[in-house]
DNA sequence: AGTACTGTATTAGTTGATTAATACAGTACG
DNA sequence: CGTACTGTATTAATCAACTAATACAGTACT
């Protein structure tokens, strides 16, 4: 698994884990369906409680990015998130908003925002095309 | 002032102190050197301790958006922050990267994101427009 | 100088988040 | 059917975050 905890990173380890987690779908390496490893398989790795990978799991599962199945293990959604395209939008929007403030009072202007915005978006569609590709 | 609280919103008062400042200064509804209400008159205003407005302002002196002077009160900056245009780009190219891994895996589609990206920039922008040139 | 305003420091109480130990319960599959 | 794997529940310890009470210290301005 490509998943690394930082203890001195202050971010607890189950955000590490989940945020981790959501990146490599959104990047594509981890592909619908595709297993996650186990609860202990993980927290083996990581020298962590199994509990705290399961709250992660939880976590991903409350977000509907992953789904899970007693026995048989955990698995990455088809893209199944229940909210309106609507509602995506607001969420996706508020997150913008917070990044744009703090690039402003950064003092970037709106070329520079505009430029690192698609250097962000760039990245993340190429590697999914190219993880996606290879499969 | 234009603050309000939400005791339901689980978000610490002065991260929602501080939040809404940001905003504010982002958008332009509060101008540089304008000087901010004093702790103890937010604090009492919000119903809160002056501590506690006081930990907003030392958050909001730690980013560079605003800064204090005994005595006189507190005051927004002059767009200074301390940082290379590098750590700058970096820092907000963290926030973008988060907010659009949210939003692919929100099942949101690169045009999406780039509408939703060009909406909350337009608004910001506009807003800042405004009020800089009503004063 | 004095009064009334600024922000600051100290201390302490409370609460919730985080992680772990450990024991439980359900499913796969030889 | 039983063993070895899944995830789950319970409980508890620890620690840090948050907020408040209260007292302190510096500056402005008449």
């Amino acid at each position: 698994m490509f998943i690394s905890i930082d203890p001195a990173s202050g971010l607890p380890i189950y955000l590490q884990i989940v945020n981790q987690i959501k990146t490599g779908i959104a990047m594509g390496r981890l592909l619908p369906e595709e297993p996650l490893p186990s609860v202990r398989q993980l927290a083996l790795e990581l020298a962590v409680n199994p509990n705290t990978v399961a709250r992660a799991y939880l976590d991903l599962e409350y977000d509907g990015v992953i789904y899970k199945r007693q026995g048989a293990g955990t698995f990455v959604s088809a893209q199944g998130v229940e909210m309106s395209k609507n509602e995506r939008r607001k969420v996706l929007g508020e997150l913008i908003e917070k990044a744009l403030v703090e690039g402003v009072n950064l003092g970037l202007g709106e070329k520079e925002l505009r430029e690192t915005f698609e250097r962000v978006l760039e990245r993340i569609m190429q590697a999914r095309q190219a993880e996606t590709v290879g499969r």
